[in-house]
DNA sequence: TCTGGGGTCCTAGGACCC
DNA sequence: TCTGGGGTCCTAGGACCC
């Protein structure tokens, strides 16, 4: 395909910017977003990112410097960036024809036939316009190619006096801007393929870009091979209309504080059993089997290891908690041993099945209509009064080890009780 | 004391079949 | 004496993404 126009628009530090929308004390701070369990930075402003906070830095190495330097620390509070997002994508649907939601906070919009001179104001606009209605400042990158507009949307981040748009569409000005990026920041190339390439002299995007496509394909397979041609502005990868039908899903999680009792553990494979058959019935699908794992931690050298898996089967597919529920525990109970400190468990399903395709048993054991009639029930009340409102009796009450998330901002957007203030006085 | 949680795609190699 | 070859399916592991 030829001629075609792609743009990236992505949030800046995403996560601290929707933070910021809420808090506007927090304008000139450095601000950081914690991963799960508050382990890792994985979000940092300008500001944070100054101080030398790298991105995945465990927090409690930097606990002292964030006192020290003022940072706002926030938990992730995902349903808030969200919902965000949801903002920030029904704006660009306006703004393009065709809109792939790529990530959270990024999405490729189609430009094709808006004109080559009037790209860059046009992508102004819609920057300003997300701007004022969400308050997330975003960057946008433009090239023929989604490579390309990656690598644009690069540019304009790390160069301010762009003022946050960079077009790579036009082939002189792109070779200048291709030679000045190390090649591990293509979209594509991970550290194990750019040890390799840098090996063998290959340092820039624009020398990436000049590499004999079949060496790229025998050093880094058909992946690598592509990225040669979408840097050259040659187009490899469609927009995705549609998600794909998702192939897996798992629900795992670190423990708040490690379990060391078997009932603990039960209780936490039950409530991530509960998220599981949550996720398999909002997509519509179903499944005939489900692996169990659970170790100790992976850091602590005074913990004695652990690690174990099993695969266990269900009588017949279902996305029924309750089925899911039992098959979890009876997999949990056949690979606990005692005396362990455990860190972290999940459960893993692959090979979905849309619901209703699955062969059934001659003589069908489940009351299926009540099964169905209860999942829809539990789900309604959740969606309607919050996550958790109903789950099995299983899943626990007490919950020790329940991920922390001790620095969490208010649902500002989705829940009546956390709506924001204001008082005029 | 404290280190995330998801996903996707590709390839090689073995098992199995005719 | 001569002892195939091509196809499919599955799995594990690597690499990469956000």
């Amino acid at each position: 395909m030829t001629g075609r126009i792609l743009a990236l628009i992505d949030g800046n530090s995403f996560y601290c910017s929707c933070e910021r929308v809420f808090d506007p004390k927090l304008a000139t701070r450095p601000v950081i977003v914690l991963s799960n369990n508050d382990g890792c930075a994985v979000a940092r402003t300008s500001e944070a990112k100054a101080l030398g906070i790298r991105m995945g830095e465990p927090f409690f190495k930097i606990r002292d410097l964030c006192r020290d330097e003022g940072v706002a620390v926030f938990s992730s509070n995902y349903t808030l960036y969200g919902d965000m997002s949801a903002r920030m994508n029904a704006i660009y649907r306006d703004w393009s024809p065709d809109v792939e939601v790529y990530s959270i906070d990024e999405s490729f919009l189609d430009l094709t036939g808006f004109g080559r001179r009037d790209l860059d104001a046009y992508a102004r606009d819609l920057r300003s316009t997300v701007r004022q209605w969400t308050g997330i400042p975003t960057c946008v990158g433009i090239g023929p190619t989604k490579t390309l507009a990656k690598l644009a949307n690069h540019v304009a981040k790390k160069n301010g006096e762009l003022g946050g748009v960079c077009d790579l569409s036009d082939e002189r000005t792109r070779s200048a801007w291709l030679d000045r990026i190390e090649v591990g920041e293509v979209w594509g190339i991970g550290g194990a393929s750019e040890a390799k390439l840098v090996a063998i002299g290959v340092r820039t995007a624009g020398d990436l870009s000049r590499l004999d496509p079949r060496l790229a394909r025998k050093m880094m397979t058909v992946v690598g091979e592509r990225t040669v041609h979408e840097l050259r502005g040659i187009s490899c990868m469609p927009l995705e209309h549609v998600p794909p039908q998702r192939k897996g899903c798992a629900v795992t999680r670190s423990f708040g504080t490690p379990v060391t009792t078997l009932a603990g553990m039960l209780e936490a494979v039950a409530a991530y059993a509960t998220r599981a058959g949550e996720k398999l019935r909002r997509h519509g699908l179903e499944t005939a089997h489900l692996a169990v794992f659970m170790h100790t931690s992976e850091f602590n050298p005074r913990d004695r290891p652990y690690s174990a898996a099993t695969t266990v089967h269900l009588p017949e597919a279902s996305n029924d908690t309750l089925d899911l529920v039992r098959a979890a525990q009876r997999g949990a109970r056949a690979i606990w041993r005692d005396g362990f400190r455990y860190a972290k468990a999940g459960i893993v399903m692959n090979d979905l099945i849309p619901t209703g395709r699955a062969p059934r048993p001659l003589f069908d054991a489940r009351d299926r209509e009540q099964s169905d009639a209860l999942m829809t029930a539990m789900d309604v009340v959740n969606a309607r009064f919050g996550r958790g409102t109903i789950v099995p009796a299983a899943a626990g009450i007490k919950r020790e080890w329940q991920t922390k998330f001790e620095m969490r901002s208010p649902r500002y957007t989705t829940r009546v009780a956390e709506i924001p203030r204001v008082s005029a006085g």
